[in-house]
RNA sequence: GGCGCCGUACCCAAGUGGUAAGGGAGAGGUCUGCAAAACCUUCAUGCACCGGUUCGAAUCCGGUCGGCGCCUCCA
């Protein structure tokens, strides 16, 4: 199966050709676990996700490397800002390593609700220390650093190509638009491999190096660690679209200052989630998690499906109804399959017949198409409406469309007939001697009745079926 | 100020030169005592607006209006 993505070092949509044959590396951006995700966020992970999928799906051995970012950064806009671990262990008592300790945790959790297969490695950055201090000495040999008031920087006006990522002239780049620029750079792009002077206080994550005590700069760690796992060359790095600008940039510049190469072949990245006509944003409130979804009623799963019906490079409208529609979607989908495993049997078709080898091709040629998930979906429900196609071989068809979906669908189960209070089943019992007496009136009382208490009738021609009301 | 993206039905959202996918909601119907579920049918002569190119434009070009993002940590 042959892959198209778009890269965004280019900007266009290239075949996609792995340097080792059968072999997909690929590094993404991970969290910073000072807080909860926000589904923001989590639509990244996703994103990942459906990418590694299709590696797979298209053959490749994948190599996922995604970072864990448990060294503090910057919180925000003014010089008075703090460290965000360092903040947030202020703000609930605990050490900031325990703090890390406790959202990578929660990072993982979520990632698996959400049926994201987890990365190979996980790295976290302070388990890497003496790799991004090993990179910095060679930055430092090669003369693509200096020391200005106690920090070590890192030189962009020795990187001809600075800025090839973002499409940037140096000329053109407007430092300082919303923040002082430090003046210890010599261009105002240049930017910390290593800080021994913070200006901010009660740095509380410090390790020893040849500049000193002090800390690393923040592109560092995705630099050292992605050479540590992939090599010092790999195939597909992603991250958000917010990323371009700075992050990846900077990354680009002193990983290729490092080995004199070039370091990575496609530069893949993900739009935002947008809510309430804005970014989703932990700084400004705008934000939800998916624990707060499930307050209202909605399951991991329910997001994932939401995510996977808009395309991963556009931003994508988040609200409560836009959810609640793919929330729906999902369900139904899902009672599909559960009626389709009872007509089949459990069985769906060994080898799927020529009609519905179309939706197949189908399918794989949308997800080679810069991963196209919104058309598979679309795929997916002409072929669950496709009258010329049996049971057995729509089993067959998802199953193979969820591979990539990741519903996990050949193990979705019917809700098991858990025992019920004998009084509700007395109730039961009571409406269906009604409805034999046609004593209408009584039997949809009593229905009401059971409708409180969580439990939804269905009269069908096999008899009276009970869900609960979830 | 610089750079990038976008504007498709009630909502979400594909489609980037050949005459508007899909989902959700809505409407009608079959079935049912009724309901629910299921199934069927229906739902944009038009893609922000104005010009232009073309046999043909949602798709290309120019302009106008509106929205979002990045240039600061950030998915």
């Amino acid at each position: 199966m042959k892959l198209n993505f778009f890269n965004t070092m280019g900007r266009s949509v290239q075949d996609f050709k792995t340097l080792e044959p059968g072999v997909a590396k690929l590094y993404c951006c991970g969290p910073t676990v000072y807080n909860y995700a926000h589904i923001g966020n989590l639509r990244a992970y996703l994103f990942d996700d459906i990418l590694r999928r299709v590696l797979e799906y298209a053959g490749y051995k994948v190599d996922h490397v995604v970072n864990i970012t448990d060294v503090g950064h910057l919180t925000d806009d003014n010089d008075e800002g703090e460290d965000k671990m360092v903040k947030s262990s202020r703000e609930t008592g605990k050490s900031v390593w325990d703090i890390a300790e406790f959202y990578t945790e929660a990072f993982f959790k979520d990632i698996d609700s959400l049926n994201i297969i987890r990365p190979t490695v996980t790295p976290k950055a302070t388990d890497h220390i003496n790799e991004m201090i090993a990179m910095i000495k060679r930055l430092e040999e090669k003369g693509f650093t200096y020391e200005a008031g106690g920090n070590i920087y890192f030189n962009i006006d020795k990187s001809p190509d600075y800025g090839k990522l973002a499409l940037r002239d140096r000329q053109d780049l407007h430092a300082g638009a919303r923040i002082k620029v430090d003046s210890n750079k010599k261009n105002p792009h240049d930017f910390v491999l290593w800080f021994t002077r913070s200006k901010f206080e009660h740095q509380a994550m410090v390790w020893d190096s040849p500049w000193g005590r002090g800390y690393p700069g923040w592109h560092i760690e995705c630099s050292a660690m992605s050479m540590k796992y992939l090599g010092e060359q790999f195939d597909i790095h992603c991250g958000g679209i917010d990323h371009i600008s700075i992050h990846h940039t900077n990354e680009i510049a002193q990983s290729e200052a490092a080995t004199g190469r070039k370091w990575v072949n496609y530069w893949m990245h993900n739009e935002f989630l947008i809510m309430n006509k804005g970014k989703m944003a932990k700084s400004s409130g705008n934000f939800l998690t998916l624990d707060s979804l499930a307050d209202d009623g909605f399951s991991p799963l329910d997001y994932r499906y939401f995510t996977l019906g808009g395309h991963y490079r556009s931003q994508l409208q988040f609200s409560k109804e836009s959810l609640s529609a793919a929330a729906r979607a999902r369900k139904n989908l899902f009672d599909k399959v559960i009626r389709l495993k009872g007509e089949t049997n459990n069985t769906p078709s060994s080898i799927i017949s020529q009609e519905g080898q179309i939706y197949i091709k189908n399918f794989q040629e949308h997800l080679s198409t810069d991963l196209n998930t919104p058309r598979v979906l679309g795929e997916l429900w002409l072929m669950l409406k496709d009258v010329g196609l049996g049971s057995q071989d729509k089993l067959a068809i998802i199953y193979e469309f969820d591979k990539i979906l990741g519903f996990n669908l050949e193990n979705l189960e019917e809700v098991e007939a858990e025992s019920l209070d004998s009084d509700i089943l007395e109730l039961i019992d009571s409406r269906n001697n009604a409805r034999k007496e046609k004593n209408w009136e009584k039997a949809d009382k009593m229905r009401d009745i059971l409708l409180e208490k969580g439990i939804i009738i269905k009269d069908t021609p096999n008899g009276t079926e009970w869900t609960r009301n979830v």
